[in-house]
DNA sequence: GCATTAACCACAG
DNA sequence: CTGTGGTTAATGC
């Protein structure tokens, strides 16, 4: 697919590809970070953080005129456009690709489903703990990191309001669980985190 | 009723 | 863009 791929590089902020937007490639996510967001009729709706490698368009792409979401860099970030013949062909032709992507595909659906579920039914403070422990295991695989997002759009992730979420995290900071600066995040104690997003 | 939770508003830094 | 305080509506016991 190489062949056929253009890389492009975007910094903190720039649009990868927006919603309403004509989808015409599949677009494979190398390095970086990258928010899938939707502006619903109220707001905007931050539906997952993606990390490299994956690649980012298939469902607004595969079989869509017009993208349904739009991606935004919240790290500098690199990527690559893969016309979406090349990647249909490659799909039609190989098997064993094609595996994978399914088995992709459908994590990611799962992942979803307990995204959806927990949104809805978790109080505030179990939900910001679940995003904090998301990003030290999953993204940074670090006690340590800076929040590659603002208040307000870590709300937007996980359905709260920007107030919610200074307060909360002030009060996880307060009562020693973790250490905040701004952005920057530790961890402090990991299981106390787990226990206050399974119960609240 | 009373407590809890979180949204909404406002204002300061 | 954040943090915080006051207010308020909804919900549960």
């Amino acid at each position: 697919m190489n062949k056929n791929c253009v890389q492009v590089t975007y910094k903190k902020g720039e649009t990868i590809f927006k919603q309403g937007s004509f989808s015409t490639n599949i677009t494979y996510l190398r390095t970086g970070l990258v928010k899938v967001h939707i502006m619903g009729p109220e707001k905007e709706q931050i539906i997952k953080i993606a990390k490299a490698p994956a690649y980012l368009g298939i469902p607004t792409t595969i079989d869509e005129e017009i993208n349904r979401y739009s991606a935004t860099a919240i790290m500098d970030t690199s990527v690559c456009y893969i016309d979406i013949d090349t990647f249909k062909n490659f799909i039609v032709t190989n098997g064993y690709f094609s595996h994978e992507l399914v088995i992709a595909l459908c994590k990611e659906e799962l992942e979803s489903y307990t995204r959806c579920v927990n949104r809805a039914q978790k109080n505030a403070a179990g939900k910001i703990a679940d995003a904090l422990l998301f990003f030290k295991n999953d993204i940074f695989n670090s006690a340590k990191f800076t929040l590659p997002l603002s208040r307000e759009e870590l709300g937007n992730l996980i359905d709260a309001t920007r107030e919610s979420v200074s307060r909360t995290i002030a009060e996880l900071n307060n009562d020693g669980f973790i250490k905040v600066s701004g952005k920057h995040i530790e961890i402090l104690k990991e299981e106390s985190l787990k226990m206050i997003s399974q119960n609240g």
